[in-house]
DNA sequence: AATGACCCCAACCGCAACCCC
DNA sequence: CGGGGTTGCGGTTGGGGTCAT
């Protein structure tokens, strides 16, 4: 590909990988973990640059990719979570047990795309295509108030999981407290779709913790409230490593609020 | 059967974030 | 606290496969 060469590393091969070169690395990752993409390839004898390694390893080798097509369902979430994340692709993979940013991503602009634009959603907006729902005023407009909603205490027990809660709106108003509102410029009149999509009716509250366990560093997991059940449900992975309360001790809080929405 | 157009997806690159000394 | 090294993310590319003519 048309690109100057990212490693300065004179030998290294490029381009697809070959059968050997696979094995030698699902052998070594089996034999010594993940560790240190950098040294990898040499220790593992591959003409690689750690880069090239650890993407094959993610995106093709890992034991626990899913693989295949994507289900409908599947297909419902990615674009749920895409209107409320936009292209975090690694955090909505974070969302779709077995499958990788990067075939998420490909899918997104090989599939999803096409789908919105012949249901006549915008894929990037997730707004209607036609101009006169394209002429109203923003309807989702993301509104994010980060705040620390504890006060920083020493570097221990850090959060790095993003935390998002759904609630139905118009029955939980009590964990608002003080937070900033977003200020409303869309109506239902505006975007009816949302009115009659519940999911749409949504006013999703963003916990986004700070980063210090590697570990827990794509983990992204959903609080949700009863009244919101079935699509915690639906938007939360089926395995999900759990997150020790001491890491939890300290987030950063936002609010994700569909304009118009009665919190 | 040949060929050009289109599509899919693995792999690349640049850069920002993170880590560690 | 600053700087260098490493890792991870998102955008992009291009080779190969498939479809249409």
């Amino acid at each position: 590909m048309g690109r100057s060469p990212c490693c300065e590393k004179a030998h290294t091969n490029k381009g697809a990988w070959t059968k050997e070169e696979d094995q030698r690395l699902i052998s070594y990752i089996r034999a010594h973990g993940e560790g240190c993409w950098r040294s990898l390839p040499k220790a593992a004898g591959l003409l690689r640059c750690g880069k090239s390694c650890r993407l094959r390893w993610i995106n093709y080798l890992r034991p626990d990719l899913k693989r295949g097509n994507f289900t409908e369902e599947e297909d419902e979430i990615i674009i749920k979570l895409h209107s409320l994340l936009g292209n975090k692709w690694s955090l909505i993979a974070g969302r779709l047990p077995g499958r990788t940013d990067n075939e998420i991503k490909n899918y997104w602009n090989t599939h999803i795309k096409r789908k919105l634009i012949s249901r006549g959603i915008d894929p990037q907006t997730h707004r209607p295509l036609n101009p006169a729902a394209a002429a109203a005023p923003l309807p989702a407009k993301t509104c994010l108030d980060l705040r620390r909603s504890t006060p920083p205490q020493a570097t221990t027990s850090m959060n790095e999981a993003t935390n998002i809660n759904i609630r139905s709106p118009a029955r939980d108003n009590s964990s608002s407290g003080d937070n900033t509102k977003c200020s409303s410029t869309t109506t239902e009149e505006s975007r009816p779709e949302m009115a009659n999509d519940p999911s749409f009716a949504l006013d999703l509250e963003l916990s986004l913790g700070l980063p210090s366990l590697s570990k827990y560093k794509k983990s992204c997991s959903f609080n949700s409230s009863v009244e919101s059940k079935p699509l915690f449900d639906l938007l939360r992975p089926a395995a999900e490593p759990p997150i020790p309360e001491a890491t939890q001790a300290m987030c950063l809080r936002g609010q994700l609020g569909f304009q118009g929405s009665v919190v």
